[in-house]
RNA sequence: GGCCCAUUAGUCUAGUGGCAAAACGGCUCGUUUACACCGAGCAGUCCGCAGUUCGAUUCUGCGAUGGGCCACCA
């Protein structure tokens, strides 16, 4: 046997299924399965997760089509954020700033244009079998456009609002960020205790954050601690800046923690935001967008240098009681992974808080598989403090389309002709006061628009794919920002759930570690599949349960290809001596065998039907190999060259149909592979020009009798025992015996007595004790 | 601090209220009419404690360890 060319199978079928459009949706035929894809950040190449999840989702979309479906699966880029404004500033050498925000997104389409393609191929090399005409990019002008008509929506819905109040603010960046931006990250801090003087008494206060002692408004301590309790109502003297603060009972303060007695700055922390909204105190605020205090005297010092130098004047005044170091987490932007800040500025946000039950509601519609994974979205909702903020002072990005009359104070919306819009491009007046009216210079946040695709991707087909969509699959680690928003603007545009069911799949971990190319471990899906192919990489991604992280183990990539080579050995006997056979009279361990097939073909459909491709394929598998390559060709080889017309043609028919089955049943795993075989052996016989468009196995409509599993057993068992007792005398397993069974035996495999006198390498079978006698 | 998930052979994973399974690795062999990218066989395991039960690896509770999400972060 020669070595299998993977690579040119692989590519002979992509060529085929892209030229004879294998997976085009038919919006005209019935009944449709659509799946919303996600769309993979344009940058660079397939990772190794992607390559997995995809793979993952792929398993569920062949094996729809292969239901009857009319699978809708449409594949997009998304291309409208952060990353792709580096990628393309990188590969153009040209900085966003220097272009007018229009000319840049120009730039974009343009250079996306030319490495998209590129980019998409690696789906296109794993199998992915999206209908890649339906392609959307989510900068692109139907993109721009549906997130702006679908933002002014939610305004004249009331559903969006621009405001002041504090804001999330990343220094780095300089824009506001989401609550979901948000991660933990451990740092290490100098926790200072600080002498705050209540007339000639001391009010110790630890902190974190001095440099915001210039913006500190009060201090709380707990109307129960008694250390304190005097002190309520009295005002203290903030140091260094000797101005008044009031002292206020107020139970958030925690007795336990630092001193007891808390500080509230605007604006250190969300507390403090709450904290000067509940007792109306009037904020000071002292850091600049940029992370500068603009206090006296430490204006112009970035925060971490006005911390230093403040902390010095402390102490060169006494004022420092104890200082330690510790470590304690903190919020940071997950981009910058700088520490937040709280800011006042004006910012957009769709109203989420108000809505948290009907949110709760619409996650219990949806089928969400693993079960488990709908209490993160639950926990996230429960945990949510802040509306969703949608608007970013970024350059690239889709502009929010409006202005605002600064003289009436009249927000001006753009006409649903004027879209995709930029209205820094263009002048309005307001319609109110006849002013010019100031153009909205922010931008949407991405997932702003990404929460749209569901019918960003049913615009690419006049809207006929209507809410829900049958399928999203998508990873865990953004249920919180990608299923949360999506089913977020399905409800507030459609009042609908935007999927029935939702897969959520793992990451690929190496060696326990979450892959990263900063550790350097990473796995090149593309290397991957040069070596072993892409059935190979589909096939160990079909290992992984969903909702499992799932560690990556070449073995397992080994183990599918040595699947594909052993699958093409055994297609290459059974056709070896094969008569086409339409029906034939079953023999009766044909027939058993097709019962057996049966059940598996029952148990994949449902392992298929409720997402767990993994059992589907670990069922599917070891019946070809265990059952049908191990024991039935074994068996059936005597009666393939030597037996009765009649025989033969009862084994030629079983071999086709079993072999058949098989073959369809791990198309959706491994497609290639798959479809060599199909083309070569099937298809001259059957309708379907792909097997990927093939129906389904249905179970054999044969005779079926309770003892069919006994039979089928003992007759394996039986064999089982031969084999091992050639092995324990080191004989060949084609050595001559002679097999003594018992009368009950006798009487159970009568009908099959000469196919295990074959596959036994029995001269005679006698009847008595049972026994295993070498000649 | 709250919630979720996991814990099964040397490794990585299936699975089940009634003899615990595959792959890889190890060991012992075999192999010329599909396959040495093969075949046969052997060895080896349910985190701990309590409870429910005739029976628990499986269900329940408690605990341990690992992972994740969230909150807190003066």
């Amino acid at each position: 046997m020669l070595p299998i060319d993977t690579k040119k199978i692989e590519k002979h079928w992509l060529d085929y299924w892209e030229k004879e459009r294998i997976y085009a949706f038919d919006k005209n035929s019935k009944p449709v399965f659509s799946i919303d894809t996600p769309p993979p950040t344009v940058s660079g190449e397939m990772h190794i997760g992607h390559a997995y999840s995809y793979s993952q989702q792929d398993f569920i979309a062949r094996y729809k089509r292969m239901q009857g479906f009319s699978v809708f699966y449409p594949f997009g880029t998304d291309d409208n954020g952060l990353p792709t404004e580096k990628l393309i500033q990188k590969i153009k050498n040209v900085k966003s700033k220097d272009f007018s925000r229009q000319e840049f997104i120009e730039l974009c389409l343009k250079t996306l244009k030319e490495i998209t393609p590129a980019f998409i191929q690696d789906w296109k090399n794993i199998g992915v079998s999206c209908d890649y005409n339906l392609y959307y990019s989510t900068i692109n002008d139907n993109s721009r456009k549906m997130s702006q008509k679908m933002f002014l929506e939610l305004y004249k819905q009331g559903l969006v609002y621009k405001t002041d109040f504090p804001t999330i603010w990343d220094t780095e960046f300089q824009t506001p960020v989401a609550q979901a931006e948000l991660e933990d990250r451990e740092k290490e801090s100098l926790f200072t205790t600080i002498k705050f003087h209540v007339q000639e008494k001391i009010l110790p206060i630890a902190t974190t954050r001095p440099e915001l002692l210039g913006a500190c408004l009060a201090i709380f301590v707990n109307p129960e601690d008694k250390r304190y309790k005097h002190f309520i109502g009295k005002k203290a003297t903030v140091p260094i800046f000797n101005n008044l603060v009031p002292i206020l009972a107020d139970a958030h303060a925690e007795m336990e923690k630092g001193t007891g007695a808390l500080m509230i700055c605007s604006y250190g922390d969300k507390q403090d935001v709450e904290a000067v909204k509940k007792h109306k105190l009037t904020p000071r605020v002292i850091i600049t967008k940029e992370g500068k205090i603009n206090a006296h005297p430490y204006e112009g010092l970035y925060i971490k240098e006005a911390r230093a130098k403040i902390l010095e004047d402390l102490q060169n005044q006494n004022l420092i009681i104890k200082q330690e170091k510790i470590k304690h987490v903190t919020n940071v932007y997950e981009k910058s992974g700088r520490e937040i800040e709280f800011l006042p500025t004006e910012q957009w946000f769709i109203k989420i808080l108000d809505k948290k039950s009907v949110l709760l509601k619409q996650g219990k519609k949806i089928n969400w598989y693993p079960k488990h994974m709908q209490k993160r979205y639950e926990n996230w909702i429960h945990g949510l403090e802040w509306d969703w903020s949608i608007s970013r002072e970024r350059h690239f990005g889709i502009p929010i389309p409006v202005w605002h009359c600064r003289s009436c104070n009249h927000i001006i919306l753009a006409k649903e002709s004027e879209l995709p819009i930029d209205p820094v491009q263009k002048e309005k007046i307001c319609d109110k006061c006849k002013m010019k009216a100031e153009p909205e210079t922010k931008v949407l946040d991405t997932w702003a628009t990404s929460s749209l695709t569901p019918q960003i991707a049913s615009s690419l087909v006049n809207n006929k794919i209507k809410l829900p969509y049958s399928l999203r699959p998508q990873a865990h680690d953004i249920i919180r920002t990608w299923a949360f928003y999506t089913i977020v603007r399905s409800l507030y545009h459609e009042k609908k759930i935007p999927w029935k069911d939702t897969i959520i799949s793992g990451f690929v971990t190496l060696e326990g570690q979450k892959m990263s190319k900063s550790k350097g471990n990473g796995i090149k899906p593309q290397t991957i599949m040069e070596e072993f192919s892409a059935d190979a990489l589909r096939y160990a991604a079909a290992s992984s349960k969903l909702g499992e992280d799932s560690d990556y183990q070449e073995k397992d990539i080994i183990t599918g290809k040595k699947f594909v080579t052993k699958i093409l050995n055994a297609t290459n006997f059974v056709f070896m001596n094969l008569k086409y056979q339409k029906q034939a009279k079953l023999h009766e361990t044909d027939r058993l065998l097709l019962q057996q097939l049966n059940q598996i073909i029952d148990s994949a459909t449902e392992s298929f039907n409720s997402y767990n491709y993994s059992k589907a394929k670990l069922d599917t598998e070891s019946f070809f190999w265990k059952t049908f390559a191990d024991n039935y060709l074994e068996i059936v080889k005597n009666r393939v060259y030597n037996g009765t017309k009649e025989e033969k043609e009862s084994a030629f028919y079983t071999l086709y149909q079993s072999l058949l089955a098989i073959t369809k049943m791990m198309a959706p795993i491994t497609p290639f592979i798959a479809e060599e075989i199909y083309q070569q052996h099937f298809k001259k016989h059957e309708k379907a020009k792909s097997i990927h468009l093939s129906k389904w196995p249905d179970e054999f409509k044969i005779k079926k009798t309770k003892e069919d599993g006994k039979v089928w057993n003992r007759m394996i068992e039986l064999i089982s025992s031969v084999r091992q007792a050639k092995s324990e005398a080191q004989k060949s397993m084609k050595a001559e015996i002679i097999l003594t069974l018992p009368k009950s035996d006798h009487k159970l495999l009568v009908k099959l007595i000469n196919d295990i006198k074959a596959v036994t390498g029995a001269k005679t079978i006698e009847e008595g004790e049972f026994k295993i006698e070498f000649t």
